[in-house]
RNA sequence: GGCUGGAUGGCAGAGUGGUUAUGCAGCGGACUGCAACUCCGUGUACGCCGGUUCGAUUCCGACUCCAGCCUCCA
């Protein structure tokens, strides 16, 4: 198996550091609002990667951290006159829904940083006994960035140009302008806790150090997040923990690909963002998976809503293919699944795609091959189509898709249709009448009608489905 | 300015030193009462200029353009 490092900037064989076990970690959320599409790219994204992982047969720990307690947070508690606790709680769940609805596993572990306090004082003694860091006089502690010598390492940074780079903002309280704040020294009224150098809070960078070293160790397998969290949060942890611990911190680093809206960078200060519930109130969610999944987790992809309509016709195709096949019945292991038609050769074609750095975007290609199989077994060897379906279905779900029931999405997932079920079975019904009667004029009024409302009519030999395409407006 | 990454057919999006990506859309045919679904067929795409090579979209170099990071951001 192949990953890209950004550490190293080249794919690399990955070889777990202990045999067998994988061990990785993912920046999450802070939870001050709700999560926009930019965040759903790297939870699909960490996503797929945990469900190759495991069905690949690797004991994959992942966790993911949860921000509870930062700038952005009290402000906007602050603003909405709510507790901070009330707030966080409330982002949480949605968070949580949030991806359930895109068929986001739940990582193993979601540490928050206000469980943590503990851990994080702790790490930060050490770096202050190891002279990487130093209490200010007003009650801050910062990292000594100079002391630690690969700081710059994973983004090719060199201090002294940074430096020149000027965007740096100069503290007096600072040794240095490029340090860092592991802890923050509270104004009267925040939230607090104690700590030796006075009541605070931790900083960002820290909490990341500590929950991971915490939950996976000094040293674990795969460290991932958004494409803007190289620099400085990930150098930053590299700084903490690799000081701390005089130990290597992270084997893989990896990081996805931004989402972007018109060219530009989808996020919060652009305030340019789609945020997951809106988006699903009009899209199937599986559409929103498939579309984050359709691309290449680095590559950067260009939101547009029409990208979403797009995304739902390819799908279609895929539940076109597995529409009217049942699996029931299919006992579809080893041997039997061979002797059925299936003989491993699209599952080959998907897991070398996979191996190689997960390519969805090759791996999809192989199941749009499969699909076509089902869509000429379904007319020619209809034997064959269960087991065709089945591996169709199977090899989908690695990638969180096509866990739906076919006629279920085709007439629409989520959205509310322009009439009801029972209502255009009735028309269904008058059509097959008319039909029946040679009325063609009739019958095709009928089907126009329909499709003016974006109700599509599909003729089978085993009778009339419909799939509902929401009109573009 | 520094550091990263990118530029592929009408659109989206993989990949490769010489051979079909794939999906959507288009075109021709089959199926159909006509459609839809589906099947079969169909497109001299690889930013620009040099170089290496028998041969480059793929490797190397220059150039142009785009994006990300360098400030909180996934």
């Amino acid at each position: 198996m192949q990953i890209y490092n950004t550490l190293t900037r080249r794919k690399e064989a990955f070889t777990p550091i202990e045999p067998g076990r994988i061990r990785m970690y993912v920046c999450g959320m802070t939870v001050y609002d709700y999560c926009h599409l930019g965040h759903a790219r790297v939870m699909v994204a960490f996503d797929v990667i945990t469900r190759y992982l495991r069905w690949r047969g690797f004991d994959v720990t992942y966790v993911r951290n949860i921000t509870d307690i930062d700038d952005k947070i009290l402000r906007r508690a602050d603003e909405n006159g709510e507790s901070i606790d009330s707030l966080t709680e409330r982002m949480i769940a949605a968070m949580h829904e949030d991806e359930a609805r895109l068929f986001v596993l739940r990582p193993d572990h979601e540490p928050r940083a206000t469980g943590h306090i503990g851990e994080i004082v702790a790490m930060i003694e050490t770096l202050i006994a190891k002279d990487y860091a130093y209490a200010a006089d007003n009650g801050d502690v910062y990292y000594r960035v100079r002391r630690f010598e690969g700081y710059g390492k994973l983004n090719n940074r060199d201090l002294d140009e940074m430096r020149a780079g000027a965007r740096v903002e100069v503290d007096e309280h600072k040794e240095d302008p490029l340090d860092f704040v592991l802890w923050k020294a509270a104004k009267p009224g925040e939230a607090s806790w104690p700590s030796p150098w006075g009541e605070g809070r931790p900083g960002w960078h820290i909490e990341c150090s500590a929950m991971s070293t915490c939950c996976l160790g000094e040293t674990f397998d795969i460290h991932g997040g958004g494409p803007d969290l190289t620099f400085p949060h990930h150098e930053n942890e590299i700084a903490q923990s690799e000081a701390a611990t005089g130990k290597p911190y992270v084997n893989t680093w990896m990081h996805a690909g931004a989402v972007r809206v018109d060219q530009e960078k989808m996020s919060k200060s652009l305030g340019n963002f789609f945020t997951i519930r809106e988006v699903l109130e009009v899209h199937d969610p599986e559409v929103v998976r498939y579309l984050l999944v359709a691309s290449h987790y680095r590559s950067p992809i260009n939101y547009a809503p029409e990208s979403l309509s797009e995304a739902r016709k390819s799908l279609e195709r895929f539940y076109n293919s597995l529409e009217g096949v049942s699996l029931e019945g299919l006992a579809l292991e080893g041997a039997a699944a061979a002797e059925d038609g299936v003989d491993g050769r699209f599952e080959a074609r998907f897991t070398a795609a996979m191996d190689d750095d997960f390519n969805t975007a090759e791996a999809l290609s192989v199941l749009f091959d499969l699909a076509r199989e089902l869509n000429r077994a379904k007319k020619e060897a209809p034997g064959q189509a269960p087991a065709l379906a089945h591996e169709l279905k199977r090899l989908g779900g690695v990638l969180g898709l096509l866990t739906q029931d076919p006629a279920a999405f085709l007439k629409g997932g989520a959205g509310e249709l322009p009439l009801s079920e029972a209502e255009i079975e009735a028309r269904i019904a008058a059509r097959a009448e008319a039909k029946k009667a040679k009325d063609f004029a009739t019958a095709d009024g009928i089907r126009d009608e329909l499709a003016a409302l974006g109700i599509i009519l599909k003729d089978a030999r085993e009778g009339t489905t419909w799939v509902y395409e929401q009109p573009a407006d």
